[in-house]
DNA sequence: CAAGAATAGTGATATATATCACAGGTTTAC
DNA sequence: GTAAACCTGTGATATATATCACTATTCTTG
């Protein structure tokens, strides 16, 4: 049952029964069903998620109502309003399913708490943390360095599935380019 | 003599003398002149580097030897390529002084003995690593939904010292636009 | 099942930004 | 102290990308 969330913190610090039946103890589960929100800007951001199954994307909208996705959230990720979350704000970002999807779910209080109490859990966090922290550089440095179709292709390549889960509009506004450009690239 | 680095920390977690004494055994100083190489790319990364004073940046050159500034680390801030310095590997970007500057230095050896034997020096590592990523996704955010103008003008409001202290190109390269360009947005 | 919404491709045009080139001023380093 | 390197502004032009508009197709949802 809770196999998957296991080996998924397994990966990164052993575990034994007892501490993993600890460790669940801090989590809820919930389900979506596709298009709906798991939290809207605005809102309380009560809980960062991992992703068991589905597929979900982390949103923001700017003044002239246009969609940018930050972040899609598959299978075995973690997702959230980070800065909503930490901070206790509302959230400046909306996190919508594009699959159906379940995920588990940690309060801000639970997360605090399995630091304190648990060595292991803060270092998977902080590990969790810092392979968060490389990515976005990264993100960085190809929207700095690349151009549409250099992303695209650098998407396509490190992500090959989300091509056939995600509509072209979606990955557009991923990578900050308009969807009439995008579909040009390769026509 | 010390301060600056005590009470960095102790703006996350509060520290004992002797608490202090044991973190400090973990850490070197260094001082890097005007336009020095702290480490340049395919270097090992020995160190993550906690900037005293001076004022230094994030570099990736890339296939045509144009130049990307990833971040400028200011005082107070730490600064390594932490992929490299995370995973051992070669160094894939190079940290350059821009001003004359002093650090403390953490090898990778003792950033995971501190961890291990002291809870606190991890929460504080964990928040720190937080706070990056939350920093980065704003960043990405930026490059996603303003123009080359805005984002000039985010960045003087930001960090309105930084203007003074770094050449217009560099702060082009920087913020991901020509120095022709932005040279003509306030002209 | 049907109506409305979302998706995808593509033409025509506008706009932001890059690139190349040059000149004058400043800084750096041996 | 001087040559070389760097920095800045600006003109002319090229290029990538956005925007607007229209059509056809496919999903979604009550």
């Amino acid at each position: 049952m809770h196999e998957k969330l296991r080996s998924h913190i397994e990966k990164i610090v052993p575990l034994t029964d007892k501490e993993f039946e600890f460790i669940l103890s801090h989590f809820t589960t919930m389900h979506f069903k596709k298009n709906h929100f798991v939290f809207e800007r605005g809102e309380k951001v009560e809980y960062a998620y991992y992703v068991v199954s589905g597929l979900l994307k982390l949103v923001y909208t700017d003044d002239l109502a246009n969609e940018h996705i930050l972040s899609f959230a598959m299978e075995d990720w973690w997702e959230s309003d980070f800065y909503a979350y930490f901070n206790q704000k509302k959230a400046t970002m909306s996190l919508k399913c594009i699959e159906e999807s379940n995920t588990y779910c940690l309060s801000l209080e639970s997360y605090q708490n399995l630091c304190i109490n648990m060595q292991k859990m803060e270092s998977f966090f902080l590990q969790k943390s810092n392979l968060g922290f490389i990515g976005s550089q990264q993100r960085i440095l190809s929207l700095l360095t690349t151009n549409s179709k250099e992303r695209y292709e650098q998407l396509l390549k490190q992500y090959p599935s989300l091509i056939q889960r995600v509509s072209k509009t979606q990955l557009a506004t991923y990578l900050g380019v308009s969807r009439e450009t995008l579909s040009r690239l390769y026509s």
